[in-house]
DNA sequence: AATAATTAAGACAAAAATGTCCGATTTAAT
DNA sequence: ATTAAATCGGACATTTTTGTCTTAATTATT
């Protein structure tokens, strides 16, 4: 337990990353294949495979089987895809909307002991998942000034 | 990946229920035995043990051996207690300053892919944790506005 | 001193998340 | 058609988190 580090699933953060990538390929209206995504984003190839399987069940990329395959992002959706999507297919909407106490219902007129604190927090975090295109996120590690790999 | 509630771990969240609960208590001054605690919380005996144990060395709450033991926070200490402690007890930091991305060196000048977004919500949860003291929570649960079962 | 009631601590077990492997399927190129 | 290059999908393995059990230590009561 001393490594929860933040937010998202270790899944869903290879996701948001892997995602990005194609996305960023996708601007230049080009398909990348797993072994060059799994490299940029320094995730383990198979499982990378998993997540981008994930992400095309829920037509937020699309892939491309065969010879000369890949993944690929069109730019229409690359601006219709907001953050939230992706969050969603792989962790589920608990990241946002969950309780923080692990309460199936919590809400103002029953409220868990942290209700009131969380809530301004997960309303913004949807809020900003919501906001965010997938475009958004491409476009600036497309210009390099934000990164996938440390 | 389907139930990945939230900010915190489950462990955190019953380490937030119990001490509240301690807290509750502590108001009165009046010490709790861990199957109170285990009854009120929902969370179960053995497991809550240990939580609370971790409570107690990371010298949140302490722990009273012996017949007529259990476990006490006393009403200064709950003034002094921030969610901040707890949660570091628990999950340590990276809930609250962890990179979104998992990436140990995170910051303005190497930022992750969602650090410009992600960073206000964790700015915003921190400031939360820290200025939330366990009294707060354990006043509320006390007056019954707030609860720590469904 | 003996007993009963309690927490402490460590080994163990189960479940969930993360990660690997391999064969099946699809497609492009020859 | 055959082959090579890819994704798909399911079984399997590992690691982490969650949870249980048992014994030891501590303390109040008798």
């Amino acid at each position: 337990m001393i490594n929860k580090s933040g937010i998202f699933s270790k899944s869903c953060s290879h996701a948001l990353k892997a995602a990005t990538f194609v996305g960023k390929k996708g601007l230049e209206n080009k398909s990348v294949k797993l072994k060059e995504i799994a490299e940029e984003i320094n995730s383990p190839l198979a499982f990378t495979a998993k997540i981008l399987q994930k992400l095309v069940k829920a037509n937020i990329i699309e892939s491309i089987r065969g010879a000369k395959g890949g993944f690929f992002v069109s730019q229409e959706k690359l601006r219709q895809i907001s953050l939230k999507e992706i969050v969603f297919a792989i962790d589920g909407e608990g990241s946002y909307n969950g309780c923080a106490l692990g309460f199936e219902k919590c809400n103002a007129s029953k409220p868990c002991a942290l209700h009131f604190q969380i809530l301004p927090i997960r309303e913004k975090l949807k809020e900003t998942l919501i906001n965010t295109s997938l475009e958004d996120l491409a476009r600036a590690v497309g210009e390099n000034t934000t990164f996938l790999k440390e």
